[in-house]
DNA sequence: AGCACGCCGACT
DNA sequence: GTCGGCGTGCTC
């Protein structure tokens, strides 16, 4: 009797959703030692001739397929780079985006580099070789973290042995490391979480939206963890490194694992934590194909692996808030209250004549005096540059540029404007609307408003920070910073004040999401103060003011939803956008329009000739609507569009595009 | 994407 | 009769 000959199932590496299926090969015989889920293949595809890459994701004796099988082209290489859980993970991420699983596995697996392959083989076969246990290199495990960190006791380690979904209220407060390094406390507790899902015995992800926040985790691990237990694997790293990065994430021991949105794809078979900070930041919006939120994908990772789930964070999110309140997510807040002290002061005209000088409110002028007094102060703003924007002298028309047609701004006092779009400097400007040529600044971007108060506090130390000039740190000696929102340098003890000026402005922003991302902007401000200190929040009034002013973001998030789930707007319900031929886009609609719980909005035109349309769906009827969505994208990329007579013959535009969960789908 | 299969007009 | 046009559909 011989063994049943092997079948390998295969994941097509193309982004034809057609093609998003596995393909069962035979394994011939002289592969068959070399043969195991997770490696590179090549494969034939569509009788000889065309080969195409692509993953061996299982291998079967039997499958329902009963024509005849066409063999294993070759083996790219036979180190396992889509771990099976992972592949699990893109798979059911796909299907509920309506989206292909190879879209999802790019953001997994890095390109193939051979070198860091051939390194990782060698030293998997010299620890194969080696005694076992000999290694005077192993990692010691660490013990779970005795700091009770300004949370119940027991509670980290409780939420990891118990795999607890949570929503983590942060501390607002900024915490000195053993190195002397400042981070906000945040990364301190995440650090905790790490080394508690360690000492549980399971791996740690840890997703954070940008670099800095990624900088201040770091330093926080190093404090508590031996480096060879902690991964970085972000996009910032050379492809070589990323690659290097997800190899080393299949270790046999657990590990701390630290990047920004793809990093919730790492392939770590044991894991005992996925924790993400500030789940409101947009950093976490994939903006690729299937445009999945780092937040979502974490949520099917942990129904699938069952680890421990938090979303940390100063602000809550409406879709943590919902979660929370469906009774998904539990609420870890700290033991006892911790309130920055919020002054939130109308727009006021100030009477001070400093203070009408850098057109602040003579509170916060006075927060700022005294508090410059004894040490750093804090002062956010909503843009960079000198002036944002420029409107003609004589007619009030915004200034545009001559080559785009983007508007127009200074970067310093008396320098050229140059389009903020474009960059190209507009030296010799002239009014499109009325032929003027002089022009008057209009709103303080960082730079104006650091001239300004550089002119009401004389002799003060002024810092500016922005996305042109980084700051991470500053000192604890007095000094005015000048921040744009998502900026702001971490002071070593805290800001002795902070001004929040431009919350008008920032709440004129056109979007679903304004009032919950200014109260993430401040309360990630307020956060950065030293106990006591003041937070002046400038000429905003109403709910967002008073869940300031209250520390209660989650009441601003409740208040949200409700709003939210009386317009039927997400993330009440969930959206997706078609966008395609008036043709595609009629089909795809009539395919979710039976369902209950689904209705439609549009189609509209857009530009282009497109059409498109909103369809809005419950939650519960997602992975119908998904699935549906997805046929019709197969069905408009494989079915020719009818002819229109005199038109080009054909275009390899695709004739529907489906994006679920968009964060903006009614605005444009 | 590519490439084979298939069903209608000019050719030996 | 059949050679080849490209529209249609499939890829283990």
């Amino acid at each position: 009797m011989t063994a049943p000959a092997p079948i390998a199932r295969v994941m097509v590496d193309s982004p034809l959703p057609q093609l998003d299926r596995l393909f069962d090969y035979a394994v011939p015989a002289s592969l068959v030692d070399q043969v195991t889920p997770g490696i590179r293949v090549t494969v034939p595809l569509r009788s000889a001739g065309r080969i195409a890459e692509g993953f061996v994701v299982d291998i079967v004796t039997e499958i329902a397929y009963t024509g005849t099988l066409s063999e294993l082209e070759s083996v790219v290489s036979t180190v396992p780079v889509l771990a099976p859980e992972v592949w699990a993970l893109a798979r059911q991420v796909a299907d509920r985006a309506a989206g292909t699983a190879s879209d999802v596995v790019r953001f997994a697996v890095p390109k193939r580099q051979v070198r860091v392959e051939k390194a990782w083989l060698a030293a998997r076969y010299a620890q194969q070789d080696a005694v076992p246990d000999a290694g005077p290199h192993a990692p010691t495990i660490p013990a779970p973290p005795t700091e009770p960190l300004g949370y119940p006791a027991g509670r980290i380690m409780a939420s990891l042995t118990g795999q607890e979904r949570l929503a983590v209220d942060a501390v607002p407060r900024v915490v000195e490391l053993p190195s002397g390094e400042w981070v906000g406390h945040w990364a301190t507790m995440m650090a905790a979480g790490a080394v508690a899902a360690l000492a549980a015995g399971g791996s740690a992800i840890l997703a954070v939206p940008d670099y800095r926040d990624q900088d201040q985790l770091l330093a926080a691990l190093a404090a508590v963890l031996p480096p060879e237990l902690i991964v970085r694997l972000d996009a910032r790293q050379s492809n070589p490194d990323r690659y290097r990065a997800v190899l080393a994430c299949r270790a046999e021991v657990p590990l701390a694992i630290v990047g920004n949105r793809s990093v919730v794809y790492a392939p770590a078979a044991n894991l005992g934590l996925i924790a993400l900070w500030d789940d409101g930041d947009p950093l976490h919006t994939e903006p690729l194909a299937p445009y999945v939120h780092t937040r979502d994908a974490a949520l099917v990772r942990q129904r699938q692996q069952g680890s421990a789930l938090w979303f940390l964070g100063h602000a809550r999110s409406t879709e943590v808030e919902r979660l929370v309140e469906i009774g998904f997510l539990g609420v870890l807040a700290p033991e006892r209250t911790y309130s920055p002290k919020v002054v939130p002061t109308a727009a006021q005209a100030p009477q001070d004549r400093f203070a009408a000088l850098a057109r602040i409110p003579s509170t916060a002028w006075r927060e700022a005096r005294t508090a410059l007094d004894s040490g750093p102060v804090l002062v956010q703003v909503a843009r960079p540059g000198y002036a944002p924007r420029l409107a003609c002298d004589s007619c009030g028309e915004s200034a545009r540029c001559g080559h785009c047609d983007g508007p127009l701004g200074t970067r310093a006092a008396g320098a050229v404007p140059s389009c903020t779009w474009c960059g190209k400097p507009a030296a010799d400007w002239t009014c499109g609307n009325c032929a003027g040529t002089t022009f008057r600044l209009v709103g303080q971007g960082s730079v104006r408003t650091a001239d300004d108060l550089g002119r009401a506090f004389p002799g003060i130390r002024i810092i500016i920070a922005d996305g042109e000039r980084q700051v991470q740190h500053v000192d604890d000696r007095p000094a005015l910073i000048i921040a744009t929102r998502g900026a702001e340098p971490i002071a070593a003890g805290g800001y002795h004040a902070v001004l929040l000026l431009d919350g008008e402005r920032m709440l004129a922003r056109e979007s679903l999401r304004v009032g919950e991302d200014c109260l993430r902007w401040w309360s990630n401000a307020a956060a950065l103060a030293r106990p006591g200190a003041s937070v002046v929040l400038v000429g905003v009034g109403g709910n967002l003011a008073s869940a300031m002013a209250t520390w209660r973001p989650e009441a601003y998030a409740a208040a949200e939803l409700v709003d939210r789930r009386r317009l039927r707007f997400p993330p009440a319900i969930r959206v997706a956008t078609l966008t395609g031929t008036a043709e595609s886009v009629e089909k795809a609609v009539a395919s979710v329009t039976g369902l209950a719980g689904a209705d439609v909005l549009g189609p509209v035109g857009v530009d282009g000739g497109s059409v498109r349309a909103i369809v809005r769906f419950d939650y519960a009827i997602g992975a119908a609507v998904a699935a549906a969505l997805r046929s019709e994208v197969i069905r408009a990329a494989t079915t020719r569009r009818a002819r229109v007579p005199g038109a080009p013959v054909r275009t390899s535009l695709p004739t529907l595009k489906v994006r679920c969960d968009d964060t903006e789908p009614f605005l444009e």
